[in-house]
This record gives structure tokens, sequence and C-alpha cells, in this order.
DNA sequence: ACTGAAAAAGTTAACGATAACATCATGGGA
DNA sequence: TCCCATGATGTTATCGTTAACTTTTTCAGT
């Protein structure tokens, strides 16, 4: 492999007149940087960032860590390599599966090992706080997309999350957008509108937009709470739905598979949707738009959460000593309007 | 950041002696091995990658090149950063989008620079011929995922496509899970078979597969060709099969959203599935499992194409001087029996 | 107690790039 | 004409690690 050594001997210039030959803005004369620009082209020459870490003491390289693969994940993730490299920075992937602490710390170790610049973790299930407060102290920049921090949120006594609230974050307002469903909803015409999920603790603001939704024309929440959140939840739930006393005329929910789950059960049982009850799902998966009929749903900002990942991320290795944080950001979520409500 | 240095002035001893108290196997003390240890341990050292890749010459890095992302990507791309980090190795992500030649140009001098071991294309629509070319130039092993070569399938005067022939590769068979598609579905009484999807020279073993399963029982093949292969395709592909002559009593086709584009349709306008026609999928998108009815389809293996992708850089890598293109792997679909057939 | 091989530790240099400082022209203004 | 600011280039040292070699210690076998 080429090095500046070569391009050195080869033009009869020394090593650091090559070097800045090849950069930007430094003093050279015009012959010099054009000679040793096509002697590097002509050799083959390749930085090697390895030496250039080694020596300036910064890798522009940045770390993402990933929970369980889904499509969301993957969009969060391509947002987030593509602003980095932009910004010059590679990125290394990680994966999560279980969230034991062995993993966590060796996973930790490595991303110390590689002097990552920085870290974002895009949790899934596991909630990678205990890797986050290892990383953080460790002095390793590090911001969290959507991932559940405050106490209220979770079971009590963990100790590890209250650390957290002292992590920049990307968050996303599920609020707003479940709002902005049940106004719609109310528009077309709806009165008995049921929110089909996991319960307020677990719903991410959800619920809570929900309630919104309804107070502002005086309508009272009803809720069937479901234990999970797939498909098969939804089936369950979907009878719920249907002996309910008043039986709904449309129904929000926690998430697209519920929702078609919900669906597919009432499509079996001859439920017109949405002509008996309009159905409101969550997420905006892919299957969303594939379905008969194309369910309505909120849809997350995923690119802009990667985004905003990685520009606050640049943001501190650029220095900004805002306390820690205090970077954070909030995203908006948004109605996807198609048949099913 | 704590060095080896800081330990040899702790412990009193040489920065060598520390470097191979460190590592497995050498000859040192086991007293020496456990002082230096629990130093490193208390000072909370980690190897600094970048110095020993340059004093090593081996970055034990891949890179792995992902086009649009999709779920199926990302599964992917999990199974070959989970096989390569289990070996002791780091990936970095990129993405293109475009496939303009500037951008694979850029691409590959970042790849070289960073002096990866290997690199894995994971390609989308765009072919990524020119980028592995490119590598290949280099000397860089290369992996091409699901990526097709021979010349027959695609336009003429490519050239570049010719030299991926000698790329390993790893293939997908699609050709077997449509086979089985269409035993099925002949094993569930149906004769009237049709094919829908993109034509034969881009079917990339599908329409083979829907050929020879009809072949197999003396049936002939019938197929409407469509010009795209998403939902909307779907919906038009319907009407289409609709108007046919004999109406079909099963449809393959070339993938999900296809599949669910024509089962939308076919549920507006009251055509029963799969009572009056059976419909198979392709891929096993999530979206397949959660529609109504559950459609059937033919699962890709997209976790053992990233692990087998790995594996063989790794060997390559390790010194497998086998011809190019001679590691190539073939992993098989299988067809996932839902309620849609 | 002595020898010599093996084990344990140390020394030096190098990987490739660049920061910091030193040197050497060049040429415009006094 | 001289001076010195400026621009162009060279020199040296260093980042953290480890390969290759050297030196020192240890101890089994006589």
């Amino acid at each position: 492999m080429v090095s500046l050594k070569d391009i050195a001997e080869k033009t009869g210039l020394s090593k650091m007149t090559v070097s800045r030959a090849l950069q930007e803005g430094s003093s050279v004369s015009a012959a010099t940087r054009e000679s040793v620009r096509a002697c590097a082209r002509k050799l083959g020459y390749r930085p090697h960032l390895a030496a250039r870490s080694l020596r300036t003491g910064c890798s522009r390289t940045l770390c993402a860590v990933c929970g369980e693969p889904d499509e969301r994940g993957f969009a969060r993730l391509a947002a987030f390599v593509e602003t980095s490299r932009a910004a010059g920075y590679d990125v290394t992937v990680m994966f999560v599966s279980g969230g034991d602490s062995r993993a966590a710390a060796r996973l930790a170790d490595g991303i110390f090992a590689a002097r990552a610049g920085g870290v974002a973790v895009f949790p899934d299930k596991t909630s990678l706080g205990e890797l986050v407060a290892a990383l953080q102290a460790g002095g390793m920049p590090c911001v969290a997309a959507d991932m559940d921090l405050s106490p209220a949120d979770r079971p009590a006594g963990t100790t590890v999350e209250e650390g957290n609230r002292l992590t920049d974050r990307v968050s996303i307002d599920r609020q707003w957008g479940m709002q902005e469903a049940v106004r719609h909803l109310i528009a077309g015409g709806r009165r008995r509108i049921v929110y089909a999920g996991l319960d307020r603790a677990n719903s991410r603001g959800r619920y809570e937009g929900y309630c919104r939704g309804l107070d502002a024309f005086g309508l009272s929440p009803e809720s069937i709470i479901t234990r999970g959140h797939q498909f098969a939840d939804g089936r369950t739930a979907a009878d719920r739905l249907l002996a309910m006393r008043a039986r709904p005329d449309a129904v929000v929910t926690f998430d697209d598979p519920l929702a078609l789950g919900i669906l597919n059960r009432f499509l079996e049982l001859g439920v017109k949707v949405p002509e008996e009850v309009a159905l409101v799902g969550f997420d905006d998966r892919p299957a969303a738009a594939m379905t008969y009929p194309e369910l309505t749903t909120v849809s997350l900002p995923n690119r802009e959460l990667g985004q905003a990942a990685a520009e606050i991320l640049l943001r501190r290795i650029a220095g900004d000593s805002a306390p820690a944080g205090a970077l954070s950001v909030t995203v908006k979520t948004q109605l996807v309007v198609r048949r099913s409500a």
C-alpha cells in the first residue's frame, strides 16, 4: 500500500510537504501541489486513517448501537450513517440482542477501544441504559434515540435510568400524532373512539394524546388494554372490542401490528372497515400501506430521528459544552390518512 | 486516555512486557501477568485499535455497503455484523442511494482509506457493480450478496458485470421456493396457476421455478407481466388477472408488495381469497403475516445471507486462496404457508 | 557449584501521518 | 541596498502498539 513516503520519494519532496500538498489550504506552491496530487493519483495513494487517527487523536468514527432489526431501525440507521458520512465520519454498527450487562460491558469496551468520537443508541425493546451509563462514565459523547428515560415510565427502583436523564436525546412526540388521529376521527363524525394497546404507563405518550384529543371535544376515553402489541394481540383485542357494551365506531391503536390484527379479525367476522368501525394504526410500517383497506396510521419520523442523533453527536464533538442532556431534540409524528379511517 | 506506557510506569515494567501480559500465551510470569491485568483494569485501559492496526497492518474491520433500506437489508446487515463481531471484526456501514459512479469511487476511496479487511455489498436496486470492480482492482476482498451477475439477466453491453463473475457471492435460490409454491398449489387442487410479475429476464429465477413446478405436472405457464413490482402494480395486475379469458384459480407473484396489491384489489372487488383464487407472495415481508387473509409466501434466508457473506470474507482474510469467485454459496428459499393459499 | 537451555524481561525500531518548530528563498518597502 | 515579513519547504518528534532482537534471570541436570 502506498504511503506519503512513496510519494515523497517519487517527487523528491519531504513527507511533510507531500502531506501539506494533499490537505486544503496549507502553504504549498501551486506547482508542487499539482505535481504531488498527480503523483498521488497515479500511485493510487489513500491516506491511512488509522495512522492519521493515531497522530491526531481523532478517529472520525461514530458508533451506532441497534436493537432488534426491523425496518424502522434501518431507516434510522441509514439516516444516521448518511448524515455522519456527510460530515466526514465513518460509522461502526453494533447490535445487541439480549440486554445482559456483560454484553453491554463488552460493547462499551469495543467502543472505547475504537476511540469512537461518539455513540448513538437506537434501542428497541432492550433499554440499553447500562450501556449508556458505562459510556458516559468514560466521557464518551452519547445520544439516545427514542429511548424511554423518565422514571415514571418504568418499573420502580431503576437507578440506571435516572442517570440517563443526563443524556442527550432525540425523542418522538407520539402524543401529537395520536391527537391528530383522534381529531381526524372526530372530524369524520366518529364519537365512540376506543384506544387499544398497552397501558398508559407503557404507551409513551400515545394514551395522553388520545385523551387530549377527546378532551377537546368533551368526549371521554375508553380503552382495551392489551398484554402485548403484536398481530395476535390485535386479533384478541378485536373480539374484546366487539364485545363492548357500546360498540366503538373508531379504534386507535398502540401500533400497526396490533391494528392489523384487529383489522384481520374484523374482516374475518365481516365487520366493515371503515364503514362500521374506523381504524387507525401507529408507526406507519410498510404493511400499513399494503392492506385492505389501506391503514390510516401515524408515521414516525425515522429518518429525522437518525439525522438529529448524528447532528447532536457532531455538535458535541465540535465542542458544544451545553450541560449533559441539554442538546435533546423532539421530532414530531404525523397522521397519514388512508382508507381505514 | 490510558496507554501501555501508563501501566508500564505504574507497574515498573517495560511497555513490551505489559503488552505481552495483556495478550494470550506470550511468555510472561503468572505474577506479572496478574499484576499487569489488575493494573489495567484499575486504570481502565483500553487498547488503541488504530495504533494496533497501524503496527500490525490489520484493521480488524469489515465494511458493509447497503442499498435502499428495507427490513430485509437490515436482517442481512445484522447477521453480517454479528458474525463479523463474533470473529473479532468491527463493521463499518455505508449506504448508497443513487448508483452514480462518482459516488462509487468516493465510497471505494473511503474503504481503502480505512484499510478494511474486506467488503460485503448488499445491493438493492442499484447493482454496485462498479464499486465492486473498483474494490477488486485494488485487491480488496469482496463478497456480493444477492447481486445479479449473469449478463443474461442484464441489458446488453454491461462490461462491469462481466467482471463480477469473478466475485465471491452469496446467491439466493429463488427458483426452489417458487417451485415449492407451485407444488403446494397443485397439491391443493389448483390447475390454472398464473405468474404475475416482472418478465423472465428480471425474475431472478422465480419464473423458471414457476415453469418447472408446472412442468412436473404437465401444466402450462401463463403470465401477467407487470411493469413494476409495487403495491400499485399489483392492483393493476389484479384487474388484468380477472379479465383473463380463463380466470386463474391461483396466482404466484414476483414479490409481496405486488401480491398484496392484487389481494387488495381482489378484496375490493369481492373476489374471495383463497376460495376463488389462491395467492402466493414472495419475500415474506412482515406485511405478509399481517394481512387478511394472511399471505402464503416464500421467505428469503436473510440472516443466512448475511452470515454467509461474513464467513466468506473471513475465510478470504484468513488466507483462503481459492480462485476469485470460487467461494460462492447459495442459500435456499422456503415456502411459508398461511391462509391465502 | 557449574552449565546451558528456557523463560522472563528489556531495547530498539517501525507502522503512517502530522504538529511544531526550523530553515531557506523571495521580494516589496524603507 | 538592506531588512524582514511571507511563503515554501525540511527536520524532528510523537501518537500507541508490537515485531524482532538482546539481555537477564531462573533452574534442571550434572
